[in-house]
DNA sequence: CGAATAGTGTCTTTTAGACACTATAAG
DNA sequence: CTTATAGTGTCTAAAAGACACTATTCG
C-alpha cells in the first residue's frame, strides 16, 4: 500500500480526477486447453448476443475495479466453466484499435490447463461426458459451451466439436490469433515447465502418461526410451518427483510405476 | 474491420453504451536497456508530480484511443527519448489493483534495446555522452532522464547514475518488480532470439561484440571457442549472417572479420 | 617483448536419437 | 499366442564445455 510523504501530495491525490481522460475497457480472456481422446482441444463459448452474435468466444470477461487482472481471470473461467482452482497463465495482451466493434477493448489473455478427469466429473451427466459438453452458467453472452478439437488442416485450424465444426473465421473478434499464440507458446513451453503436469487426471500418474500428454501438446510422437530418461534426469534425479510404489494398470496389462510430484 | 451481419446487429452496435461501467486506465511502459562500458544500464525517468515524485520511472504513458497499445509504447518511448525506429517487445501485463495511488491503472510493460552509439549520437554534446544522459523531451512528468548501471548486490538491485546511486524502493509504482520480470526474461531469451543484436552499435559487427553483449546480458563470460563455434552453426551455416570481408580492428590490435545480417 | 583480441584444433562430457531386446498380464 | 504397454541396455550422433596453441599488430 502507498502512503503518501507529504500534505501536499495527500491532497494531490484525493482530488485527483480519474475521469478526465476517455478509456479503454479491459477484458480477460482465458483459452482452457484439455486432452480428449489424444487430441487437443480448448473450450469455446457460443455467443447469444451482438456482436459476433453466434460466433464461438473464450471465457473472459471485463475486468472489475477491484480486482487484480490475473484474478478477473481466473474469476471468468470458474464463473463461466463452473470449474475452481484452475491455475491461470498470462501469456500476452492484445491491443489493436478495432479488436471489438462496440468500442476500444484491450484484452489480456490467459491459457489454463484442464485435466480431462475433471469434465466429466463435474457435469453429473452422461450426455455431458458423451459430448464434451460443460455446464455453462448462463448469462449474456455464453448460450453454450463445448470442448472442440483442434485439428490443423492445409486451411489452417479446424475445431471438431461434438455437434458441429468449425473454421477459424467462426471464432468471435481476434480470439484466433489469441488461440494461435497460445498454442505456439504452450508447445515451446512444454519442455522446459510444468505444464504437462496440469494435464494430468491423478496426482499420481505413470510416464506413459505424462509421455502422451506431451505428445498431443507437440503434436508428434516422443521416442519412449528417451523420454524415460528425460524423465530420470529432470524430475527422479533431482526428487522433483517420486516414486509412489503403487502400480497403475490404467494403460497397460503390465502393471505400471506410479510417480508424484511434490510441493506443487 | 467489422461488418455487421443484420440490420439488427448494426443498430445494436449504433446505440451501444461504452460508458456504463468504470474503467481502469492503461498504460504502455518501456524498459530500455543498453550496454555501456560492459554493464547492463537501463533508462529511467525522474518523476517530477506526484504521486512518486522524485522516484524513477521507465518512459511510458496512457493508451490513446486511437492507437494500439504496441503503438502507443513506441510511441511513448520516442516521445520521451527523442528515439526513433525502436522495436519494442512485450512481455507482460501488470494489474494489481493498487499499483497507481491515483487510481486504477493497469501497466502493459515493453522492453527494447538500445545500442549504445545511438546514444551519444542523438544528444549532440559532450556532457550527455559524459554522463549517459538523454535528452528527455519536457513535460508534466519527466524532469529528468539518465541511463543507471544495473548491478546486482547482496541487498538486490542497485542502479549506479552518474551523479547518484538508487536503490530498489526508489523506483515508482511496481516498476522494480517489472524491470527483474525483464530481466529474467532477457536473460532467458537472449541465446534463442536475435535480441543480442539489437545491441550492436553497426550493422557490421565482429563476432568478439556480439559475445560481449551476450556476456553482459547473462552476467557470466561465455567460453571464447565455443561461443564461435555456436555462431558459425548457427548464423553462417544457415546464411542469416555472412562475412563482409571488410575487417575491423574496434577491439583488438589484430584486424577481425567483420559480418553482417541479412533480412532483418 | 607484452598485451589483447583473432582464430583453429582437439579431447572430453553431456545430451539426444535410434533401436534391439525382455517382461507382464489380459483376452 | 497376440497385443499393448513396461522397462533396460547400448550404440551412435550431435552439442556443449574445456583447454592448448598459434597469429597479428600496436606500443
Amino acid at each position: 500500500m502507498y502512503t503518501p510523504k507529504t500534505v501536499e501530495e495527500a491532497e494531490f491525490l484525493k482530488h485527483y480526477d480519474p475521469g478526465k481522460f476517455e478509456k479503454p475497457s479491459v477484458t480477460a480472456d482465458v483459452v482452457l486447453f484439455t486432452i480428449l481422446r489424444s487430441a487437443m482441444h480448448v473450450l469455446l463459448i457460443r455467443r447469444g448476443g451482438f456482436p459476433y452474435k453466434g460466433c464461438w468466444a473464450f471465457p473472459g470477461g471485463f475486468v472489475g475495479m477491484e480486482e487484480s487482472v490475473d484474478e478477473a481471470a481466473a474469476r471468468e473461467l470458474s464463473e463461466e466453466t463452473g470449474l475452481s482452482g484452475i491455475p491461470v497463465h498470462q501469456f500476452g495482451t492484445f491491443g489493436a484499435v478495432d479488436r471489438d466493434p462496440r468500442m476500444r477493448v484491450i484484452s489480456v489473455a490467459y491459457m489454463a490447463f484442464l485435466p480431462a478427469a475433471r469434465l466429466s466429473a463435474f457435469a453429473g451427466n452422461q450426455e455431458a461426458q458423451d459430448r464434451d459438453l460443460i455446464s455453462a452458467v448462463a448469462g449474456d453472452d455464453a448460450a453454450d459451451a463445448q470442448f472442440f478439437e483442434i485439428r490443423e488442416t492445409v486451411e489452417g485450424l479446424a475445431f471438431i466439436g461434438p455437434r458441429n465444426v468449425l473454421k477459424e473465421e467462426d471464432l468471435a473478434f481476434d480470439h484466433i490469433e489469441i488461440l494461435k499464440r497460445a498454442l505456439t507458446m504452450l508447445k515451446n513451453r512444454i519442455d522446459y515447465t510444468d505444464d504437462a503436469f496440469s494435464f494430468l487426471n491423478d496426482q499420481d500418474f505413470t510416464i506413459y502418461e505424462l509421455q502422451k500428454v506431451v505428445e498431443t501438446v507437440k503434436g508428434r510422437p516422443e521416442n519412449l526410451t528417451n523420454f524415460r530418461r528425460i524423465f530420470a534426469n529432470k524430475y527422479l534425479k533431482t526428487g522433483l518427483v517420486v516414486e509412489t510404489g503403487e502400480k497403475s494398470t490404467r494403460d497397460s496389462r503390465k502393471p505400471a510405476a506410479t510417480y508424484r510430484r511434490l510441493r506443487s
